[in-house]
DNA sequence: TGTACATCAGTGAACGCGCGTTCACTGATGTAC
DNA sequence: TGTACATCAGTGAACGCGCGTTCACTGATGTAC
């Protein structure tokens, strides 16, 4: 199997470098798509893409791992803005965090390689590692538009909460435990259901439905029901039929 | 850095072979749990720590995948036997699912590679590959003690909520989405805490709890509610008060 | 009891591969005069 | 308008590495006679 010509690319303007950058970056994301494989990322692989050799590559990244994060960062500002925009079209708070859910999973299983490339990968084992910034961009501290960044959606989702705590469907306290619950079961499904195709999945749909809707519903249960038996439990819920 | 002098390893007795097997195993598994990474579990890494010369290895595996296939079948019948153990203290069977469930998410933050290695890799697109039965062992049908298995500990889960259902809990019905729904959440605290060490976490145990309750609750709740408007779902959660 | 021999657990050396990265370089582009 | 030159986007060849796997082999172990 011999690679196919892949035309030569053109090389830039003078002073327009950084196009060859964001051709890179698309030729990552191009490539995580279409192989279904992290491993397929390699230096070399996304050179020959561009149209370019791979030592051009270290004209744009110091390294491998800062193309990564630099993919990192659009794919978390891409799921936010999914998610974002999901929650806009909802008329209750409540169901806004519903809709928030499945536009999260939603994503995962149609960027499969993108969601665990974010979400599925050993961490670095430096917490501040290199976010992908360019070796002549000043650095960003934290709160800055170049932050870690699962961040921006995580805010986005812990402000949702809150407005669900106004509205009386959680009561009032930290909203960050519960966006964890909540971030937890729609990464739980997601996740599993990436890694596990041979599994015998009950229809993919509801099963999703029914875990956002569970997760939504258990922590507004949970903040309303006093510690005790567990009969006492049972009893209690069975005042909402 | 060179490799510390590795005592080479006795040859076994004739007929004895096998010992050989047990012995790369249990090295396959104290690589993974000691270097934190499944890169590191490579065949001639094994090879050394067995204190054998790496074609060794394919005298009792016919390739890497088939030695990691068997890797599995432990991780799996270790996490079943931990979910097990910890169900059979509990007095109440919805006390049981919550405790199988603890004893998920524990396993997996004791145990983070081999939990990777078992629930968070990319699956083999081959449905049915070689579970790590030697080459001279007879083949075993679907339903044999080599399944491909994370099976026999997701049946014991599926029984527990049946257990459930007959004191009521759960409505009669299909456990199978329920189970699902639980394991989801357990799954993604889990590897939501393994793969975003980073991630500013409110106090984890409680944290795990609180997962683990709002997926039994959310579920219980979910199968009493009728569908309708959001506001008459806030309302009936009052009636919990 | 002694010896030839088949068996089988394991060795040693090598294969080809793709990887990330480095280094000295080239040659088109734009600018100064 | 013409030309020398600095700049900088990109090249080509090579580095060392560790990997999975193969192949022809060795030599201890047990058995047959």
């Amino acid at each position: 199997m011999t690679a196919p010509p892949v035309p030569r690319r053109r090389r830039a303007r003078r002073g327009a470098g950084d196009e060859l950058r964001v051709e890179i970056l698309r030729a990552a994301k191009d490539l995580l798509a279409q192989t279904a494989s992290e491993d397929a990322v390699s230096i070399r692989a996304v050179a020959e893409r561009v149209g370019v050799t791979s030592p051009s590559i270290y004209l744009h990244f110091p390294d491998k791992d800062s193309l990564l994060a630099a993919v990192c960062q659009d794919v978390f500002a891409e799921l936010d803005a999914r998610m974002q925009a999901a929650a806009g079209e909802a008329g209750h708070p409540f169901e806004a965090l519903r809709r928030r859910g499945l536009a999260y999973v939603r994503f995962a299983l149609e960027n499969p390689e993108h969601y665990r490339l974010v979400f599925m990968r050993r961490a670095h084992p430096d917490p501040d590692h290199r976010t992908g910034t360019g070796p002549g961009d000043p650095p960003v501290g934290p709160g800055g538009p170049d932050d870690p960044l699962p961040g921006a959606a995580f805010a986005h989702l812990v402000a949702a909460v809150v407005e669900c705590m106004q509205v009386g469907v959680f009561p009032p306290g930290d909203p960050t435990a519960l966006a964890v619950g909540l971030w937890a079961a729609a990464h739980g499904i997601a996740s599993l259901l990436l890694t596990q195709p041979h599994f015998p999945w009950p229809p993919v749909e509801p099963l999703i439905e029914q875990v956002i809707a569970m997760s939504g519903l258990g922590l507004a249960v949970l903040s309303r029901l006093p510690e005790g038996p567990i009969e006492a439990v049972t009893e209690r819920l069975d005042r909402l039929r």
